[in-house]
DNA sequence: CGTTTTAACTTTGCCGCTCAAAGTACTTTT
DNA sequence: AAAAGTACTTTGAGCGGCAAAGTTAAAACG
């Protein structure tokens, strides 16, 4: 129970990388409308949050042409489920201390 | 499962906020020099987190000496482990659903 | 063809927030 | 008198989220 913050991942900290990460948990390869639509975000942000994912290597990125429409689809990387996987227990700790 | 992430408190991102409530829910009135050591942060920093807490009147302060010592203590609000436990219900949902 | 639309970004810039450090006030201890 | 303890407040740097607007490239439209 010592430092019970500690665990916690900055990169999970905002709910827009939340709501990402346990998507991407659930589905691989989630495209970006689908998720811009989901999180109810602009796709400038999107794309932002998506970004920093990438560079902590959290995530995969995947661009297609799905017909003549260009498609770019994320899925989370083994580093990312298990970083996020890891954020969760920390986080499920502190929920079953507190209620 | 729509808008799962509106359900996330924004005063309940951080993890200083996050520790601090966690602590309240459990036990009522820890003083400012216990949360100080249990999350590690600068004095200056808690006073801060505690005042954004007080303002939206998610928890009280208690004032008193004890000896001859100031002693600062804090107890999480009715209307402050609502929401907390709100809070905590909402990130239930993502977790059960990622993993 | 020229214009408009769609998808996915990038850039810009505001605003708010976190945090450490330093300063303050008041009291106790030495 | 000086130092130390408790609990702040103030200051300021730095980061980060976000919307809005601009960009690119291809597609559909007329």
């Amino acid at each position: 129970m010592k430092n019970f913050i500690a665990n916690l991942n900055k990169a999970f900290e905002s709910r827009v990388r939340l709501g990402i990460m346990s998507l991407l948990m659930v589905n691989d390869f989630v495209d970006f409308g689908t998720l811009k639509e989901q999180l109810q975000i602009t796709d400038g942000n999107l794309a932002s949050h998506i970004n920093a994912l990438e560079k902590l290597h959290y995530i995969e990125i995947r661009k297609q042409f799905v017909g003549k429409k260009p498609n770019t689809s994320f899925a989370a990387s083994v580093e990312g489920k298990k970083a996020f996987s890891e954020h969760l227990d920390a986080l499920e700790k502190l929920i079953n201390q507190s209620n």
